[in-house]
DNA sequence: ACAAGTTGCTAATTATATCAAGCAATATTA
DNA sequence: TAATATTGCTTGATATAATTAGCAACTTGT
């Protein structure tokens, strides 16, 4: 239950291309090479050094936790769900015109909720 | 800044001795080989994979953060650092459907964006 | 159409994490 | 004292993380 479908690999994709940031890009900000990223994004790499999941997590603004259990190290224990805040969303991702129309979004989507049910 | 004294391998060393477990014993607890153990222990290992970081806190009481830390990975506990980022967006907050029209409506957004420039 | 750049990717190589075997020193027990 | 475990450790082998160089498919600009 609760399977994270999400790979480490699938994981660091989505945030990459959520910033519109190419492999060598992500090389010149990160320090690891675009080969490399390459071989982490189609998970082909087991067992990625602390090190390496700890820069790409705080580039993606993904919490280390999360790509710890993606990546298989750890299981999402509820005590961690509690801290984990959603990688897409941190505020240097976000400029204040797109934060305040996601909020705004956010608003309209309950309001359809609400009438829904 | 922050001078953090003591090593990974201080910190393990002074854990396990605290808990009166010899390297094999620690071995079969943790997976992970004494031979090995006693280089991590000696500060002859630079890039612990993130599993076996893990582990070892696991088994040491020893949050993964403060091992981070004194692998040089980090500078400030993982904790600090997400109170020093704003995030709009708790996972909480959000269900998963929300979660995935919001990060829909972001790519929209930039699209947008990238157009307009 | 062509040249120049960008994209993601792979194969080959290098660096290093990790393990298996075994050694010397100390502890334990007969 | 001798025999036997148990200790931490080193060396050599293996697995795999991470890099360098380069290729083919696309874009972009001229």
């Amino acid at each position: 239950m609760a399977e994270n479908e999400k790979t480490l690999g699938g994981m660091l994709r989505e945030a990459r291309e959520l910033k519109k940031l190419s492999l060598r890009e992500v090389e010149v900000k990160s320090g690891i090479s675009n080969a490399y990223l390459s071989q982490l994004e189609n998970d082909k790499i087991k067992k990625p050094s602390a090190n390496t999941l700890y820069k790409l997590g705080d580039l993606y603004n993904i919490t280390f936790d999360e790509l710890m259990v993606s990546a298989g190290i750890i299981e999402q224990s509820s005590e961690q769900r509690n801290k984990n805040v959603h990688y897409a969303f941190s505020s240097d991702n976000l400029s204040q015109e797109e934060e305040q129309a996601l909020i705004d979004y956010l608003k309209f989507l309950r309001y359809q909720q609400k009438d829904a049910k």
